[in-house]
DNA sequence: GTATTTGCAAATGATTTGCAGTGCT
DNA sequence: AGCACTGCAAATCATTTGCAAATAC
């Protein structure tokens, strides 16, 4: 993925904090603030809290990422891509991309001529494999 | 709904803090902590912050209320119910309710001998038909 | 009677704002 | 050059904690 492209894509300027932020997000898949501001002060020792949120706001309003706002967890951000839904594991807290058609989703929800969805959401929590397994063997 | 047999169900002590708290939140279907403190204050003068809090956090400990995050918007709090969706508009900020079959959803979504769905919260956000006729008259 | 809850004040955590200096186009 | 972005410090908003007095059971 090419981060100046998609910034200027969503008229931000390129400046390399940006670029950063991006390159961190689309690496992890979907982030905290926090996480995300101590992976980025390695790279920019000098990078402020306020820029970063500054910079979240912008991409935000521009729909260039979105946020996940899971019920008991820290709100994640990812880099907008196609509807899927998301998978939150109560004992690892992992949270994992589950592919998921949400025009179908929408069009068995809604009455498409009284309402207009234009963002949808789907957040699932539960035991993930992993911690599934770890459970039994307590 | 008796408020006082749903607190004992959930092993919470009945207080009439708790009671109130149960009734507003029922009577708005949700309510965000802000509009909650508001209402509350005119009928518990007295009543603090963090008395609320704290009875909004033992109540989602036992899930006899949940929290609905919606992206761009404040979190809202519900007392539990069916599987539903969430539609929020964008341009009032209205949340309505949406019938919705969460286990078939659930069925179809995630293979179910490696994952263990718990919960789930879907959200759409779009224009409610109030404001989607008062755009087209702009 | 004992444990829990309440209300207050203070602490902590999260996010935003104002402003001077710097960098992008 | 001009406007947007950065970084700092301070302000604001959201949530939690500790403790003494009051209340539920």
């Amino acid at each position: 993925m090419n981060y100046e492209t998609l910034l200027k894509q969503h008229q931000l300027k390129v400046t390399p904090q940006r670029v950063g932020i991006l390159e961190m997000m689309d690496g992890a898949g979907h982030i905290t603030i926090e996480n995300l501001f101590e992976q980025i002060k390695k790279r920019f020792t000098s990078i402020s809290l306020a820029t970063l949120y500054k910079n979240i706001n912008s991409m935000l309003d521009t729909s260039l990422i979105t946020e996940v706002k899971a019920p008991r967890y820290k709100t994640h951000y990812e880099i907008t891509k196609e509807s899927h839904a998301h998978f939150v594991c109560t004992s690892c807290g992992q949270h994992k991309d589950i592919a998921f058609d949400m025009n179908t989703l929408c069009k068995n929800l809604v009455d498409e001529i009284t309402y207009e969805v234009a963002t949808t959401s789907v957040i699932l929590s539960g035991l993930c494999p992993k911690c599934k397994i770890l459970k039994k063997m307590l």
